[in-house]
DNA sequence: GGGGCTATTGTGGATATCCGCAGCCCGTCT
DNA sequence: AGACGGGCTGCGGATATCCACAATAGCCCC
């Protein structure tokens, strides 16, 4: 579910937040630990990311790092009490969504976690037509996927076959294959369908 | 040319800047006022700014506004006294690319100006290769244009003809000027060159 | 009025693409 | 052994695309 996921160690700011937020209608789920969410965290984890930066055991930059480098993609607002502007720039230019310092204003840090949740949503639907285009990919022969490469590539079949040392009439059995499993109907649609996918 | 443009209103700093990476063989300009870069940059104008926050008159989080504003994409460094949290936070959100307090480490700085110095040339590059793509569809005649784009969405001449209420044998000169004046062969080029550069 | 550009259409032929029908080889799983 | 999937190939026909040659028409500019 999309939620905003707060990790924070001190048990009296979690309930706070998580009263502020609930109060907006935002779904919270609290974490005491940055090893407690990164045990927790999967693919599936939507939403957004609260993080206290100073907590006992793991920081909350440490935590970030480890997510990134797990591939988790959620949006990340850091909190913190007494930021200084270097790890502030640090993070952002990291990849971290925003940095804000304690006190922080409610209404502003609400909109900020909105901003980051309607970002979250909207790059994961993105991400779910790649990853349909990606299965497909994952469908297809290795025949056909080298095939599929030489067409996208712009090469008349005639040239395919010599590259691939095969007939022509099999390049236009492998090539119809990839049409079917790609569910396209030309090679210009396939080509939108891989260039925007990256 | 591809120069570092600091804007400070101190002279001092701005030679002792000057000094710093020249040294380091970093073209320098050196401009006193905000007003003076922004009424002398051009979109020809490459490298990378080094802005003071403070100055007298414009602020330098003023014109890195008004440079965005005019469809300037400068890497820009902001350079501060007395940075704080917030400020350095949105000046990153708005687009800036660093943000670093005095006193500033020399090594430290040199580094970031580099880097955004190169950020700043693989961007020109690219940008460069689309100016071209839209420099040529810039000599299509509206006809060709429309002929172009249902070409690239995928569609057959017979399609184009009908949708177009003109004959295929229209269609398929329009589309061979197409190919002629966009320098491609194929439909799938012409679609890989028209959807990467967006 | 003539020249140039754009848009339009036709004829006819060379290529290319799209497909169904058929058959062969090979490795795997049952 | 037999079934199945993947890869390879040939034949022939329906479509589509690519092009040279040829022509008509409106518009703008010199």
């Amino acid at each position: 579910m999309t939620t905003l996921h707060i990790v924070d160690d001190d048990e009296a700011i979690r309930d706070a937040l998580g009263w502020l937020f609930q109060s907006r209608s935002v779904p919270v789920a609290g974490w005491a630990s940055a090893r407690e969410f990164l045990d927790a965290w999967t693919a599936e984890t939507a939403g957004c990311l609260l993080l206290d930066i100073r907590m006992e055991g793991m920081s909350g930059l440490e935590l970030f790092d480890r997510l990134r480098a797990q591939g988790c993609r959620l949006p990340v607002i850091f909190l913190t009490g007494h930021g200084d502007v270097p790890s502030a720039v640090s993070a952002l230019k990291k990849g971290a969504r925003d940095f804000v310092e304690k006190p922080f204003n409610d209404n502003d840090l609400v909109d900020r976690v909105i901003e980051a949740l309607a970002f979250d949503a909207e790059q994961r639907a993105r991400e779910a037509g790649q990853a349909g285009v990606a299965a497909r990919i994952a469908s297809l022969t290795q025949r056909e996927r080298q095939v599929m490469e030489l067409v996208v590539a712009g090469r008349l079949n005639k040239v395919i076959a010599d590259e691939l040392g095969i007939s022509m009439r099999t390049v236009e059995v492998h090539r119809s294959h990839v049409f079917e499993k790609m569910r396209v109907k030309t090679a210009v649609e396939l080509t939108r369908l891989l260039t925007s996918a990256g």
